[in-house]
DNA sequence: ACAACCATGTAAGTAGTTACATGATTTA
DNA sequence: TAAATCATGTAACTACTTACATGGTTGT
Protein backbone atom coordinates (compact mmCIF):
# COMPACT_ATOMS: atom_id res chain seq x y z
CA UNK A 1 0.00 0.00 0.00
CA UNK A 2 2.51 3.14 -1.29
CA UNK A 3 0.44 4.84 -3.35
CA UNK A 4 -1.95 6.34 -0.60
CA UNK A 5 1.51 7.46 1.47
CA UNK A 6 2.83 8.35 -1.80
CA UNK A 7 -0.10 11.06 -2.16
CA UNK A 8 0.02 12.08 1.39
CA UNK A 9 3.40 12.83 1.10
CA UNK A 10 3.01 14.62 -2.75
CA UNK A 11 0.22 16.73 -0.53
CA UNK A 12 2.20 17.71 2.27
CA UNK A 13 4.77 19.41 -0.46
CA UNK A 14 2.33 20.82 -2.17
CA UNK A 15 -1.44 20.73 -1.48
CA UNK A 16 -3.18 20.23 -4.59
CA UNK A 17 -5.69 18.89 -7.27
CA UNK A 18 -5.70 15.58 -9.01
CA UNK A 19 -4.41 16.45 -12.47
CA UNK A 20 -1.64 18.31 -10.77
CA UNK A 21 -0.69 15.67 -8.54
CA UNK A 22 -1.02 13.41 -11.66
CA UNK A 23 1.38 15.68 -13.77
CA UNK A 24 3.76 15.31 -10.82
CA UNK A 25 3.71 12.08 -10.92
CA UNK A 26 4.81 12.29 -14.34
CA UNK A 27 8.25 14.26 -13.08
CA UNK A 28 9.87 13.99 -9.75
CA UNK A 29 8.07 11.87 -7.97
CA UNK A 30 7.54 9.62 -10.91
CA UNK A 31 10.83 8.95 -11.16
CA UNK A 32 10.87 5.50 -8.60
CA UNK A 33 6.68 5.45 -8.41
CA UNK A 34 4.06 5.30 -11.65
CA UNK A 35 0.16 5.93 -11.57
CA UNK A 36 -2.54 7.30 -13.82
CA UNK A 37 -5.45 9.83 -12.99
CA UNK A 38 -7.69 6.75 -12.32
CA UNK A 39 -5.52 5.11 -9.40
CA UNK A 40 -4.87 8.90 -8.06
CA UNK A 41 -8.41 9.98 -8.10
CA UNK A 42 -9.59 6.65 -6.63
CA UNK A 43 -7.18 7.08 -3.80
CA UNK A 44 -7.92 10.22 -3.45
CA UNK A 45 -11.43 9.63 -2.43
CA UNK A 46 -10.51 7.00 -0.14
CA UNK A 47 -7.72 9.56 1.73
CA UNK A 48 -10.49 12.32 1.75
CA UNK A 49 -12.94 9.16 3.70
CA UNK A 50 -10.28 8.27 5.79
CA UNK A 51 -10.13 11.52 7.35
CA UNK A 52 -6.31 12.12 5.79
CA UNK A 53 -7.37 14.45 3.82
CA UNK A 54 -10.05 17.39 3.11
CA UNK A 55 -10.53 18.82 -0.10
CA UNK A 56 -11.52 22.11 0.17
CA UNK A 57 -13.06 24.67 -2.91
CA UNK A 58 -15.49 25.13 -5.23
CA UNK A 59 -18.75 22.75 -3.97
CA UNK A 60 -20.03 20.52 -6.37
CA UNK A 61 -19.82 20.03 -10.14
CA UNK A 62 -18.09 17.16 -12.02
CA UNK A 63 -15.31 19.24 -14.18
CA UNK A 64 -14.07 21.50 -11.38
CA UNK A 65 -10.65 21.40 -9.28
CA UNK A 66 -10.87 19.68 -5.83
CA UNK A 67 -7.78 20.90 -4.39
CA UNK A 68 -6.94 18.66 -1.57
CA UNK A 69 -5.04 19.68 2.05
CA UNK A 70 -3.32 17.20 4.30
CA UNK A 71 -5.11 16.63 8.00
CA UNK A 72 -3.32 16.23 10.42
CA UNK A 73 -4.20 12.44 10.95
CA UNK A 74 -3.09 11.99 7.51
CA UNK A 75 0.36 13.56 8.65
CA UNK A 76 0.29 10.99 12.12
CA UNK A 77 -0.21 7.87 9.44
CA UNK A 78 2.35 8.72 7.17
CA UNK A 79 4.78 9.04 10.02
CA UNK A 80 3.83 6.00 11.10
CA UNK A 81 3.77 4.04 7.36
CA UNK A 82 7.23 5.54 7.02
CA UNK A 83 8.51 3.96 10.67
CA UNK A 84 6.79 0.59 9.93
CA UNK A 85 9.23 -2.04 8.76
CA UNK A 86 8.90 -3.00 5.23
CA UNK A 87 10.25 -6.19 3.47
CA UNK A 88 12.09 -5.64 0.09
CA UNK A 89 9.78 -6.63 -2.74
CA UNK A 90 10.94 -8.93 -4.97
CA UNK A 91 12.64 -7.88 -8.10
CA UNK A 92 10.62 -7.84 -11.57
CA UNK A 93 12.37 -7.58 -14.77
CA UNK A 94 11.10 -8.89 -17.40
CA UNK A 95 13.74 -8.05 -19.91
CA UNK A 96 15.85 -10.62 -18.06
CA UNK A 97 13.06 -13.15 -18.75
CA UNK A 98 13.48 -12.66 -22.37
CA UNK A 99 16.99 -13.10 -22.17
CA UNK A 100 16.60 -16.53 -20.72
CA UNK A 101 13.82 -17.54 -23.11
CA UNK A 102 16.43 -16.15 -25.88
CA UNK A 103 18.79 -18.27 -24.71
CA UNK A 104 16.03 -21.40 -24.75
CA UNK A 105 14.84 -20.71 -28.27
CA UNK A 106 17.49 -18.85 -29.46
CA UNK A 107 18.25 -15.65 -31.08
CA UNK A 108 15.35 -13.06 -31.59
CA UNK A 109 14.61 -9.38 -31.83
CA UNK A 110 15.57 -9.01 -27.70
CA UNK A 111 18.57 -7.23 -29.23
CA UNK A 112 17.28 -4.02 -30.51
CA UNK A 113 14.74 -3.37 -27.24
CA UNK A 114 18.36 -3.45 -25.44
CA UNK A 115 19.41 -0.61 -28.09
CA UNK A 116 16.29 1.17 -27.32
CA UNK A 117 16.78 0.96 -23.59
CA UNK A 118 20.39 2.23 -23.95
CA UNK A 119 19.03 5.58 -25.21
CA UNK A 120 16.41 5.68 -22.74
CA UNK A 121 19.08 5.12 -20.05
CA UNK A 122 21.17 7.56 -20.82
CA UNK A 123 18.64 10.42 -21.60
CA UNK A 124 17.64 9.74 -18.46
CA UNK A 125 20.89 9.65 -16.91
CA UNK A 126 21.98 12.74 -18.42
CA UNK A 127 19.05 14.50 -16.72
CA UNK A 128 18.79 13.04 -13.45
CA UNK A 129 23.12 14.39 -13.47
CA UNK A 130 21.73 18.03 -14.64
CA UNK A 131 19.65 18.00 -11.94
CA UNK A 132 22.08 16.97 -9.37
CA UNK A 133 24.24 20.20 -10.96
CA UNK A 134 21.30 22.37 -10.53
CA UNK A 135 20.00 21.51 -6.98
CA UNK A 136 22.86 19.95 -5.50
CA UNK A 137 25.99 21.72 -6.66
CA UNK A 138 29.10 20.64 -4.39
CA UNK A 139 30.65 21.99 -1.41
CA UNK A 140 28.30 23.19 0.62
CA UNK A 141 26.48 21.80 4.12
CA UNK A 142 22.69 21.52 3.85
CA UNK A 143 19.61 20.40 5.86
CA UNK A 144 19.11 16.95 6.84
CA UNK A 145 16.06 17.64 4.58
CA UNK A 146 18.00 18.54 1.32
CA UNK A 147 20.36 15.63 2.07
CA UNK A 148 17.95 12.99 1.91
CA UNK A 149 16.40 14.83 -1.26
CA UNK A 150 19.87 14.24 -2.86
CA UNK A 151 20.31 9.95 -1.99
CA UNK A 152 17.12 9.74 -3.79
CA UNK A 153 18.71 11.88 -7.12
CA UNK A 154 21.69 9.52 -6.07
CA UNK A 155 19.49 6.55 -6.71
CA UNK A 156 18.31 7.42 -9.48
CA UNK A 157 21.93 8.45 -11.60
CA UNK A 158 23.53 5.18 -9.69
CA UNK A 159 20.31 3.05 -11.41
CA UNK A 160 20.28 4.33 -14.58
CA UNK A 161 24.77 4.25 -14.77
CA UNK A 162 24.05 0.56 -14.15
CA UNK A 163 21.90 -0.10 -16.82
CA UNK A 164 23.64 1.89 -19.45
CA UNK A 165 26.94 0.06 -18.33
CA UNK A 166 25.04 -3.36 -18.48
CA UNK A 167 23.64 -2.76 -21.84
CA UNK A 168 26.51 -1.76 -23.50
CA UNK A 169 27.89 -5.20 -22.74
CA UNK A 170 24.55 -7.10 -23.35
CA UNK A 171 24.91 -5.62 -27.19
CA UNK A 172 28.77 -6.40 -27.59
CA UNK A 173 27.37 -10.28 -26.94
CA UNK A 174 24.27 -9.62 -28.82
CA UNK A 175 25.68 -8.18 -31.53
CA UNK A 176 28.17 -10.82 -32.43
CA UNK A 177 27.07 -12.61 -35.66
CA UNK A 178 25.84 -15.84 -34.21
CA UNK A 179 28.21 -18.29 -34.55
CA UNK A 180 26.33 -22.10 -34.43
CA UNK A 181 28.16 -23.86 -32.06
CA UNK A 182 31.36 -24.99 -34.16
CA UNK A 183 30.01 -28.62 -35.18
CA UNK A 184 32.12 -28.11 -38.54
CA UNK A 185 31.83 -25.40 -40.85
CA UNK A 186 28.52 -23.61 -41.42
CA UNK A 187 26.47 -26.56 -42.48
CA UNK A 188 25.78 -29.10 -40.42
CA UNK A 189 22.88 -27.54 -37.55
CA UNK A 190 20.22 -29.27 -36.68
CA UNK B 1 1.98 -11.29 -19.32
CA UNK B 2 5.26 -12.22 -18.47
CA UNK B 3 4.78 -15.22 -15.93
CA UNK B 4 3.06 -17.79 -18.97
CA UNK B 5 6.46 -17.18 -20.97
CA UNK B 6 8.43 -17.73 -17.94
CA UNK B 7 6.76 -21.10 -17.44
CA UNK B 8 7.33 -22.19 -20.83
CA UNK B 9 11.38 -21.28 -20.48
CA UNK B 10 11.72 -23.24 -17.00
CA UNK B 11 9.37 -25.96 -18.76
CA UNK B 12 11.64 -25.75 -22.19
CA UNK B 13 14.96 -26.07 -19.96
CA UNK B 14 13.28 -29.04 -17.73
CA UNK B 15 9.89 -30.74 -17.51
CA UNK B 16 8.34 -30.56 -14.15
CA UNK B 17 5.76 -30.24 -12.34
CA UNK B 18 3.73 -27.13 -10.50
CA UNK B 19 5.62 -27.70 -7.32
CA UNK B 20 9.24 -28.46 -8.98
CA UNK B 21 8.50 -24.86 -10.83
CA UNK B 22 8.03 -22.85 -7.49
CA UNK B 23 10.68 -24.29 -5.54
CA UNK B 24 12.84 -23.03 -9.67
CA UNK B 25 11.40 -20.26 -8.95
CA UNK B 26 13.01 -19.30 -5.43
CA UNK B 27 16.06 -20.12 -7.04
CA UNK B 28 17.90 -19.08 -10.69
CA UNK B 29 14.77 -17.97 -12.46
CA UNK B 30 13.58 -16.39 -9.22
CA UNK B 31 16.79 -13.42 -9.19
CA UNK B 32 14.57 -11.40 -11.45
CA UNK B 33 11.10 -12.30 -11.44
CA UNK B 34 8.74 -14.52 -8.12
CA UNK B 35 5.87 -16.52 -8.55
CA UNK B 36 3.93 -17.89 -5.61
CA UNK B 37 2.62 -21.25 -5.86
CA UNK B 38 -0.93 -20.26 -6.60
CA UNK B 39 0.20 -17.87 -9.39
CA UNK B 40 2.00 -21.17 -10.82
CA UNK B 41 -1.03 -23.52 -10.77
CA UNK B 42 -3.20 -21.39 -11.72
CA UNK B 43 -0.88 -20.44 -14.61
CA UNK B 44 -0.36 -23.79 -15.64
CA UNK B 45 -3.84 -24.69 -16.19
CA UNK B 46 -4.54 -21.85 -18.91
CA UNK B 47 -1.10 -23.00 -20.71
CA UNK B 48 -2.42 -26.41 -21.26
CA UNK B 49 -5.90 -25.09 -22.08
CA UNK B 50 -4.02 -22.76 -24.51
CA UNK B 51 -2.43 -26.23 -25.91
CA UNK B 52 0.76 -24.96 -25.49
CA UNK B 53 2.28 -27.47 -22.46
CA UNK B 54 0.42 -31.11 -21.74
CA UNK B 55 0.28 -32.91 -18.44
CA UNK B 56 1.55 -36.65 -19.10
CA UNK B 57 0.51 -38.20 -15.85
CA UNK B 58 -0.78 -40.14 -13.72
CA UNK B 59 -4.39 -39.84 -14.66
CA UNK B 60 -6.41 -38.22 -11.68
CA UNK B 61 -6.44 -37.32 -8.28
CA UNK B 62 -5.70 -34.13 -6.39
CA UNK B 63 -2.51 -34.66 -4.46
CA UNK B 64 -0.80 -36.29 -7.29
CA UNK B 65 2.31 -34.94 -9.47
CA UNK B 66 1.52 -33.48 -12.71
CA UNK B 67 4.45 -33.42 -15.08
CA UNK B 68 4.02 -30.62 -17.81
CA UNK B 69 5.87 -30.54 -20.70
CA UNK B 70 5.82 -27.57 -23.48
CA UNK B 71 4.55 -28.52 -26.57
CA UNK B 72 5.52 -27.18 -30.50
CA UNK B 73 2.71 -24.49 -30.15
CA UNK B 74 4.53 -23.61 -26.61
CA UNK B 75 7.86 -23.19 -27.97
CA UNK B 76 6.66 -21.07 -30.75
CA UNK B 77 4.47 -18.70 -28.55
CA UNK B 78 7.40 -18.12 -26.51
CA UNK B 79 9.25 -17.04 -29.90
CA UNK B 80 6.70 -14.89 -30.93
CA UNK B 81 6.85 -13.52 -27.24
CA UNK B 82 10.33 -12.71 -27.01
CA UNK B 83 10.71 -11.32 -30.40
CA UNK B 84 7.92 -8.72 -29.86
CA UNK B 85 8.58 -5.42 -28.71
CA UNK B 86 8.10 -4.25 -25.43
CA UNK B 87 8.26 -1.21 -23.38
CA UNK B 88 9.99 -1.09 -19.66
CA UNK B 89 7.85 -1.11 -17.29
CA UNK B 90 8.15 2.20 -15.12
CA UNK B 91 10.19 1.57 -12.02
CA UNK B 92 8.94 0.85 -8.54
CA UNK B 93 10.87 1.27 -5.42
CA UNK B 94 9.07 1.70 -2.38
CA UNK B 95 11.87 2.96 -0.43
CA UNK B 96 12.07 6.01 -2.43
CA UNK B 97 8.75 6.78 -1.64
CA UNK B 98 9.58 6.45 2.30
CA UNK B 99 12.76 8.66 2.05
CA UNK B 100 10.60 11.07 0.37
CA UNK B 101 8.18 10.91 3.30
CA UNK B 102 11.06 11.32 5.67
CA UNK B 103 12.31 14.49 4.01
CA UNK B 104 8.80 15.18 4.00
CA UNK B 105 7.41 14.55 8.12
CA UNK B 106 11.30 14.19 10.05
CA UNK B 107 13.40 11.17 11.13
CA UNK B 108 11.78 7.79 10.82
CA UNK B 109 12.98 4.54 11.21
CA UNK B 110 14.17 4.12 7.29
CA UNK B 111 17.68 3.72 8.51
CA UNK B 112 17.16 0.19 9.98
CA UNK B 113 15.57 -0.77 6.63
CA UNK B 114 18.50 0.21 4.92
CA UNK B 115 20.95 -1.46 7.07
CA UNK B 116 18.68 -4.42 6.69
CA UNK B 117 18.99 -4.19 3.03
CA UNK B 118 22.74 -3.42 2.96
CA UNK B 119 22.79 -7.12 4.44
CA UNK B 120 20.42 -8.59 1.97
CA UNK B 121 22.40 -7.31 -1.22
CA UNK B 122 25.54 -7.92 0.39
CA UNK B 123 24.63 -11.52 0.96
CA UNK B 124 22.77 -11.16 -2.77
CA UNK B 125 26.17 -9.59 -4.05
CA UNK B 126 28.13 -12.81 -2.84
CA UNK B 127 26.12 -15.82 -4.32
CA UNK B 128 25.80 -14.30 -7.44
CA UNK B 129 30.14 -13.73 -7.29
CA UNK B 130 30.01 -17.34 -6.25
CA UNK B 131 27.49 -18.24 -9.03
CA UNK B 132 29.80 -16.47 -12.04
CA UNK B 133 32.98 -17.78 -10.48
CA UNK B 134 31.73 -21.45 -10.79
CA UNK B 135 29.68 -21.26 -14.23
CA UNK B 136 31.69 -18.51 -16.05
CA UNK B 137 34.93 -18.83 -15.54
CA UNK B 138 37.55 -16.36 -17.11
CA UNK B 139 39.38 -16.59 -20.16
CA UNK B 140 36.97 -19.18 -22.16
CA UNK B 141 35.22 -19.17 -25.46
CA UNK B 142 31.67 -19.96 -24.98
CA UNK B 143 28.44 -20.92 -26.33
CA UNK B 144 25.82 -17.98 -27.45
CA UNK B 145 23.68 -19.13 -25.02
CA UNK B 146 25.94 -19.62 -22.09
CA UNK B 147 26.75 -15.92 -22.91
CA UNK B 148 23.96 -14.55 -22.76
CA UNK B 149 23.12 -16.71 -18.96
CA UNK B 150 26.48 -14.57 -18.30
CA UNK B 151 24.42 -11.50 -19.50
CA UNK B 152 21.28 -12.09 -16.78
CA UNK B 153 23.81 -12.90 -14.33
CA UNK B 154 25.70 -9.64 -14.62
CA UNK B 155 22.91 -7.62 -14.66
CA UNK B 156 22.11 -8.96 -10.91
CA UNK B 157 25.71 -8.25 -10.12
CA UNK B 158 25.87 -4.85 -11.60
CA UNK B 159 22.54 -4.18 -9.77
CA UNK B 160 23.14 -5.51 -5.95
CA UNK B 161 26.85 -3.45 -6.18
CA UNK B 162 24.90 -1.17 -7.13
CA UNK B 163 22.41 -1.59 -4.14
CA UNK B 164 25.35 -1.76 -1.50
CA UNK B 165 26.84 1.75 -2.40
CA UNK B 166 23.94 2.91 -2.60
CA UNK B 167 23.26 1.81 0.65
CA UNK B 168 26.32 2.95 2.16
CA UNK B 169 26.08 6.70 1.05
CA UNK B 170 22.92 6.72 2.44
CA UNK B 171 23.52 5.14 5.83
CA UNK B 172 26.85 8.06 5.88
CA UNK B 173 23.80 10.32 5.27
CA UNK B 174 21.27 9.25 8.14
CA UNK B 175 23.51 8.74 10.26
CA UNK B 176 24.29 11.21 11.35
CA UNK B 177 22.88 13.02 14.24
CA UNK B 178 19.91 15.19 13.43
CA UNK B 179 20.69 18.96 13.70
CA UNK B 180 18.09 21.34 13.67
CA UNK B 181 18.25 22.83 10.48
CA UNK B 182 20.06 25.50 11.62
CA UNK B 183 17.25 28.05 9.70
CA UNK B 184 19.13 29.17 7.50
CA UNK B 185 20.09 29.15 3.15
CA UNK B 186 16.40 27.01 2.50
CA UNK B 187 18.90 25.49 -0.05
CA UNK B 188 16.99 24.22 -2.97
CA UNK B 189 14.02 26.86 -4.07
CA UNK B 190 12.66 25.94 -7.45
C1' DA C 1 -3.24 -46.15 11.88
C1' DC C 2 -1.70 -41.82 12.99
C1' DA C 3 1.16 -37.68 12.29
C1' DA C 4 3.69 -34.96 9.36
C1' DC C 5 4.40 -33.47 5.08
C1' DC C 6 3.78 -32.73 0.06
C1' DA C 7 1.28 -31.41 -4.22
C1' DT C 8 -2.53 -29.42 -5.92
C1' DG C 9 -6.24 -26.59 -5.63
C1' DT C 10 -10.25 -22.87 -4.20
C1' DA C 11 -11.68 -18.30 -2.64
C1' DA C 12 -11.59 -13.66 -1.48
C1' DG C 13 -9.41 -9.41 -1.59
C1' DT C 14 -6.21 -5.60 -3.42
C1' DA C 15 -3.49 -2.94 -6.67
C1' DG C 16 -2.89 -1.63 -11.11
C1' DT C 17 -4.44 -1.21 -16.17
C1' DT C 18 -7.35 0.08 -20.05
C1' DA C 19 -11.24 2.00 -22.07
C1' DC C 20 -14.55 5.12 -21.94
C1' DA C 21 -17.94 9.00 -20.22
C1' DT C 22 -19.37 13.55 -18.53
C1' DG C 23 -19.25 18.37 -17.18
C1' DA C 24 -16.44 22.60 -17.31
C1' DT C 25 -13.20 25.84 -19.55
C1' DT C 26 -10.56 27.70 -23.14
C1' DT C 27 -9.73 28.78 -27.97
C1' DA C 28 -10.62 29.46 -32.91
C1' DT D 1 -20.95 28.58 -31.07
C1' DA D 2 -18.37 24.76 -32.19
C1' DA D 3 -14.09 22.31 -31.36
C1' DA D 4 -10.47 21.17 -28.48
C1' DT D 5 -8.87 20.45 -24.09
C1' DC D 6 -9.04 19.83 -19.08
C1' DA D 7 -10.60 17.74 -14.69
C1' DT D 8 -13.02 14.35 -12.74
C1' DG D 9 -15.10 10.16 -12.67
C1' DT D 10 -17.13 4.91 -13.80
C1' DA D 11 -16.56 0.24 -15.21
C1' DA D 12 -14.49 -3.94 -16.44
C1' DC D 13 -10.52 -6.56 -16.41
C1' DT D 14 -5.95 -8.68 -15.15
C1' DA D 15 -2.17 -9.79 -12.12
C1' DC D 16 -0.83 -10.60 -7.75
C1' DT D 17 -1.47 -11.72 -2.64
C1' DT D 18 -3.10 -14.14 1.41
C1' DA D 19 -5.48 -17.56 3.68
C1' DC D 20 -7.13 -21.81 3.71
C1' DA D 21 -8.76 -26.72 2.07
C1' DT D 22 -8.32 -31.41 0.21
C1' DG D 23 -6.21 -35.66 -1.20
C1' DG D 24 -1.85 -38.54 -1.33
C1' DT D 25 2.46 -40.14 0.40
C1' DT D 26 5.84 -41.23 3.82
C1' DG D 27 7.62 -42.48 8.26
C1' DT D 28 7.02 -44.42 12.82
Amino acid sequence: MSLPHALLTALIEQSSAGSELARRFDRSIGFFWHATHQQIYRELGRLEAAGWVESLPPAEGRGRKKVYRVLPAGRKELKRWTDAHQDPKPLREELMLRLRAEAAVGPTAVKHDIERRLALHRDKLALYQQLEARDFPPGRTRSREAQVQHLILRAGILMESMWVDWSEQALAVLRKPVRKPARRPAGTGR
